[in-house]
DNA sequence: TTGAAAGCGCTAACAA
DNA sequence: TTGTTAGCGCTTTCAA
């Protein structure tokens, strides 16, 4: 920075401030400035930045996984508008494990982000105490509480999933099974098994824990959770699956067994990804506004680090989507 | 870091060498240290320690997309690595926009990365003259070239796709079509079409260029691709396709037409995404080292920031993965 | 509108 | 093994 403000005549404060805020500096004095910026291909430290203005603009999210079409969309989004902003996103990956998240909180919070963000409402008591401290603006996306801790940008997991219940009772299904995702520390899953099994409740109908599986997120998980449910004396004449991926899982292991659907079966996943919509028949699912979370959420953190406005809470609908793999009971 | 070092009855330098370099301080002294830093919840400022060491323990990479189940994994592989290592990565996408490419990197270079890895080895000349100026580590991923600018973990695209015609000739297949990637400004894409041509070529066959199309990511441009291709007086009797995402498109829109998979129509992939195993028939594809193709650059650009170990090229291994959409031409 | 100068919170010589 | 001290390269008062 020296170098500029030699090269241009001027102190090194004209050049910060001609690149900060172009307005405070005369037109030929900044002309001058980014001119020689240009011609000596100077590229400001942002430790320096950093150091002098407390701010890196940089934004920390740490998500479970980026092996989830869903998940990626999501943070595809997100670090777009953060991009647009001037901000860059730092990307950590948890596994679904609460004590590495916590690790990789803290080395988020060591680089100094701006704000943070986490998926989900559920978490180490050390994150929540981390994020407390370090007075990080931090943002949860995914869930849905009345009053969560931090403000949260997601939609009703429980309730969408319990629509989807709605719609299989009337269409006369009694038994109803359920491939779950693993709700050991993701209330995500937890929620939409707790959506289907409150559903049932309320149509009358008993919660059947043999009817009931949980497994991890991939084809063979939900071929295999299809089995469990299905090898019982009185199967169910309908699947609700945690996600879109077990639900492919449940129509690969049915059509392998020939099983129609939705003829002898109905299935509904969760997610919509765009591959549901191909299938044949196509899956009856639940639509996910990831891209709708991602952007909101920048779009939020953005807004507060300008001007302090605050973030709030939003929930976003999980429409329904009606395809082919539902039926009547027969 | 003062409160600290008043707290433990140390110097500030004691500190710093108690966090960074334990061995160099007594067990004593720093036991005392790491109790108050625990005890006050101290956070390190990672711009301060930037400033002063020259390091931010931050790797950047800028993507095409995460969208792209293959290039998520290689990421998410990516980070897992750096992060075991201590460092934390900087992710930012392109679009597949080489202008825009430029401004990511010069944003990351900002933010002083350690290192930097990019996508392919087709860049903005300005992308190729921030890099060199900047002086830092860089890699870049997913292609191949005899001698590369930079060093290049990767595989070859253009003869893993050649292979994957040898096998359509030794069928009998005369008449090959390819829905292919957009190949502008995307190297990986155009050494697929490429290496297709070739071996075309080489085994006496024409290249029609009315039986190539180009189509951008999803399956229902792999539909609308077909379509072109097959829409023809002398339809190919196998198409191969630049991606998954493409060839499930291609089946789709077959299976739609009533065009029996492998009876009346051979298809081939390129990516092996988990899906493609489960569908009937499965498909034919070839396999990507995605995951270490990430793992090997990270340990890559880990192993240099350590000791200076020179970042050699390497070339992956992308198997042809036999599974049941090909078939003898009838 | 511009410049001088005081830090921001660490690390790394160098000395002790 | 420990402490002293001089920066690292910016931003930001404060004065001019």
């Amino acid at each position: 920075m020296e170098d500029i403000a030699r090269a241009a005549g001027v102190s090194t404060a004209t050049v910060s401030r001609a690149l900060n805020k172009p307005d405070s500096v005369s037109g030929e004095l900044r002309r001058k400035v980014t001119s020689k910026v240009r011609e000596l291909g100077y590229v400001p430290s942002g430790a320096a930045r950093a150091l002098a203005s407390n701010r890196t603009f940089t934004v920390g999210a740490v998500v479970p996984t980026l092996n989830n079409a869903i998940f990626a969309a999501s943070i595809e989004a997100f670090e777009e508008t953060l991009s647009k902003n001037g901000y860059t996103l730092l990307v950590t990956v948890s596994n679904y494990d609460p004590t590495h998240e916590v690790e990789q909180i803290r080395r988020l919070l060591e680089r100094e982000v701006d704000a943070l963000m986490l998926v989900g409402l559920d978490h180490h008591d050390d994150a929540w105490r981390l994020v407390e401290r370090s007075g990080c603006p931090t943002v949860a996306i995914w869930g849905h509480a009345k009053n969560p801790a931090i403000p949260c940008l997601g939609f009703d997991n429980a309730s969408a999933a319990a629509h989807a219940i709605d719609h299989l009772v009337e269409l006369g299904h009694r038994r109803i099974g359920m491939v779950a995702g693993i709700s050991d520390g993701n209330d995500r899953a937890r929620a939409r098994r707790r959506g289907v099994e409150r559903a049932l409740k309320r149509h009358g109908l008993p919660v059947d824990a043999g009817l009931f599986t949980e497994r991890p997120y991939s084809h063979n998980d939900g071929r295999a959770g299809f089995a469990e449910v299905m090898d019982r004396n009185d199967p169910p004449t309908a699947i609700m699956c945690g996600n879109d991926v077990l639900a492919m899982g449940v129509l690969f292991e049915a059509r392998d067994r020939g099983i129609a659907v939705p003829a002898e079966l109905s299935v509904i996943g969760f997610d919509n990804l765009p591959i549901t919509e191909q299938l044949s028949p196509a899956l009856t699912t639940i639509q996910v506004p990831s891209v709708a979370i991602g952007t909101a959420s920048a779009n939020a953190i953005v807004a507060h680090l300008a001007d302090g406005s605050p973030i709030h809470s939003q929930t976003f609908d999980a429409p329904f989507v009606l395809r082919g793999t539902t039926r009547a009971v027969p």
